[in-house]
Formats: structure tokens, sequence, C-alpha cells
DNA sequence: GCGTGATAGTCATCATACAATACGATGACC
DNA sequence: GGTCATCGTATTGTATGATGACTATCACGC
């Protein structure tokens, strides 16, 4: 038998039992993968160059075909590479970062979260502004029914998490920018749920209220959208979410310390 | 013959030619990697469910174990699913969404890169903001020193493109947060060269007064700052990047009649 | 000089086989 | 009755060969 992936850390006399939850085993497939991305990262493959040939990728690291083909596969997936039938395999051009993303374990903490809603608040306080400028009457129409359907769930005592991200949605749509939507579908999700889910299932009145003031605050960011008064709809959406962040904040430390 | 992509973007004088920047080339293991990642993103697979193995996976889509791995290698590599050997594949835990990437092959078109901009317009005006109310002493000096190196640059009659970039990161950092900084890091090495970046080099004073203005917009910015006006160093960066933007629109439309 | 066709290089896909790993079942052993 | 070694099966990981499709290049004829 030979000693494939060390990477078991064999940490044998871990008295406490630490054993890890588990290290992904270092397969070929994964070492190509680094090593490829490695090579374009660190500049030493300039965008727009040519990668080798699949054969010679073969010999090179002294794999078969299929893995390197998976390591292709997958830096092409995550953008670093494009490939072209009868042509050959070159670095994408303008790409020397991975792309943008927020690490769900760091997603931990109650400080990273609250960083992260910081960077989602510049975004939507831009998206409301843009939409008050550019917003069509059917993106009206369609923000309008998102705040009526936030209402109705209020009324039903619900707690109105997929009608108030629709609303959000609703207002990115309309600033006509595909960003803006993306943007807000990555974040929101996991993000805007957790800021009103906390509050105990017994304290219905409690929540009611909540949910009133928050409506409170929808109702100013739609007025000032419908009025074409960009500052304001970016003001008052800074408000809402500013608030939003405030009372998480405070959620959390209640929680901390139960 | 078939008219595949022609991925030739060639603007040959592109008079009515209409010829799309590039179709993906819809291969079958792109067509594989869709599916599986739209039946995970629609909540039809949960995490931690098991995905169907290769067998089931190759006769269900008709295609062959080469293009069902490829696929799963795309999708591992993008950390929507794990595999385990002798095991099967499984939906990633606590991974519901994909991370938010901006596809570089749409930055061909103007539009798409103004839409970038309204973005990071919305990060740094909020990043201003932060660093108004946030900066410690160090991170006001850093945010001093880079202001003053493109002062340098001109004076050398330089471009400033990297002097630029340094600001803005410098600000970022001074947020405390480093969601700003990373996504700066990620925008801004690919938007902020171009907008300065296509003066004629011929024409040293037009630029050297062009970036003079620039500077002046930095000084209001940086001078909020350091006056802890979080409200005038947001509405100081958004008067910077917006002319930024519309700068880069001019310069886009008249490169386009030329 | 300019279109045109042949040709070679390369990726895309398919098919098959073997290796490595994990899990459950079975049965021996205490 | 419980524990553990063994084995068989299922599944992914890796290797290899073959075929098709696509592209760039170049010689060729006009």
């Amino acid at each position: 038998m030979t000693i494939r992936h060390t990477s078991v850390a064999l940490s044998r006399s871990t008295d406490k039992l630490s054993l890890r939850p588990l290290s992904p085993p270092r397969n070929l497939t994964r070492e190509a993968v680094d090593r490829l991305a490695a090579e374009i990262t660190s500049g030493n493959l300039q965008p727009g160059a040519r990668l080798p040939t699949e054969q010679e990728m073969m010999s090179a690291m002294g794999v078969s075909r299929t893995v390197v083909r998976e390591a292709v596969a997958a830096l092409r997936a995550e953008g670093l590479i494009v490939t072209r039938q009868g042509v050959g395999a070159f670095v994408a051009a303008g790409v020397l970062r991975r792309p943008f993303r927020i690490d769900p374990e760091g997603l931990r903490s109650l400080a990273e979260v609250l960083n992260v809603m910081e960077l989602r608040l510049g975004v939507e306080v831009e998206s409301a502004g843009l939409a008050a400028e550019r917003a069509s009457p059917p993106q009206l129409r369609a923000i309008g029914d998102a705040l009526k359907a936030i209402d109705r769930a209020i009324e039903r005592n619900e707690t109105a998490i997929d009608e108030d991200y629709a609303l959000h949605m609703a207002i990115a749509e309309a600033t006509g920018n595909g960003h803006f939507v993306r943007f807000l579908e990555y974040l929101g999700r996991y993000i805007i749920p957790r800021q009103s889910v906390r509050v105990e299932p017994g304290r219905v009145s409690g929540q009611r209220a909540y949910l009133e003031k928050i409506q409170g605050e929808h109702r100013a960011i739609v007025a000032a959208i419908r009025g074409r008064d960009a500052a304001g709809a970016r003001e008052a959406m800074r408000r809402h979410l500013t608030s939003g962040r405030e009372r998480y904040r405070k959620l959390a430390a209640a929680e901390g310390e139960a």
C-alpha cells in the first residue's frame, strides 16, 4: 500500500479527541486544478495565453487525460480559462483574480454578518436611487404589488420574509441593471431572513408591531421611488437598512446573553 | 455550414452586421452543469441530499460518463457539491447560493461596463461614509499618503492609475470591513484603469488637466473623511464616481464613432 | 493577389476497463 | 449476546483508446 494523500495530519496523540471533520482527500484532479490555477494567478500564464495541450499536460503532470480534462472543466467553470474546440485552452482575458465570494463559513460570527449587511446597504441604497430615476410603469406596479403583499402577510400574522425579499428584489429589478439583482439574489437570501426570524413565536403582538414599523419604512422608500425622488429614496433605504442592522445587532446581543 | 459562434469580435466596420459578441458554445458539459445547478438552487435537491449515481445521470441525460464527470467536477469546483469515493455525490451543506460573480464575457459591451460601475458606485459611496466614521489615525495617514502619491505621479506626467487605485483601496481599508476591500479588489483592477487609459498619448496637457480635475475630487473626499463628515464623504465620492462614469461614457462614445 | 481545398492539430465525446474506497452483510470468535 | 474480521457490492477515481467536430495553416490553382 502506497501512502497516497498524507493530508491526514495524523494527530493521533490528541488526547482531547480533536478529530477533524474531514480533510478532503487530495485527489489528482484537485491537485491539477490547484497547480494550473497557481500558474495563472501567479502571472506565469498571462491572460490570453494558450495553455499546453491536453497531451502535454498529461505527460507533464503524469496523469491521464481524464484528470486533465476534469481540471480544465473545473477552471472553465470558475471562469479562469476558456476552451475552444479545435484550437486549445486559453487564460480568460481580464481575470487575474478568483470570483468575488463571501465565504459562508465566515458568516458564523456576528461581526461578519454585520459587515456583510454594510456592503448590502451600500448596494441597496444605490439600488433605490436608481429605481427612483428609472423605474418603468410596470416596474412601479410590481413594486406596489410587493408592498401590498407584505401588508397582506402582516394581516395574516405571518413573518413576511419572502414578501420582504420580493420587495427588495422588485426595487433592484427597477434599476434596469442586472448586477443589482444578482447581487441581492446572492446576499439577500440568507441575510434578510435572519434579522426578523428570531423573534420568539409567542410574542405575536410584538412581532406585528415590529413588522408594521418595517412596513412604514418600506412605504417611505416606495413613495420616494414613485415620486422620482432619487435622493429621498436613497435616504429612506438607508434609514430602513441601518435600523434593520441595529435591530439585528440588538437581537443577536440579546440572544448571546440568553 | 452552420453559423456557429464567431468569436472574432473584430469591429472591422461593423456596419449593420449585428454580430453577437459570442454566443456560448452550448456543449453537453455546460448543459449538464446548468441542469444540475438548477436542480440544486431550485431546492429540488436539498443540501446534504445525495445526487443520482453517474450511471443514472448518464442514462437520464443520454450522455457519456465523461460529460457527467466533467459537469460534476465543475460543480465541485464551484463548491455546490462534494463527492466521496465509494459513496456518491452530495449537495454541499449550507450552500444554497452560488458565488456572486460578474461574468467577464459580458464586460465587452459598454452598457455592461457602465452597469458594473453603478454597482461599484454604491459600494464605494458607502465605503467613503464608513471611512469618515471609523478611520483610525494610521488609516487616515495611509489615505493622505495615497493622495500625495497621486500628486507626485501627476507631477511626473504619469497616468496615476495604480495610485488612484491605491487611494480607493486605502479608503476601503479604513472602513474596517474586509468585504469592501475584497469587493473593490475584485472590481477595481479591471474597471478603474479603462476610464483613464484611453486618452491619446499625444495630448499630455489634456491628460494633465483631466488628472488635476480628478485629483480635486479626491481631495474633497479625503477632506470630508478627515473631517469625520460621513454624509459629505458619501456625497463627494458620489460626485467623483458619477463624473468618472460620465467621462467614461463620453470617451467610449467618442471611440465608438472613431 | 485571392479564393479554395487539403491537411494536421486540437478539443469534445463516447466506450471500456481497472483501481480505490466505503458500506452493509455475514459469520467467526470471545 | 456482543465485538470484530472478512467479503461482496456499489460507487467514485483513474486510465486508455477510438472517433467526431472544429479550426488554423498552407500549398495550390486561377
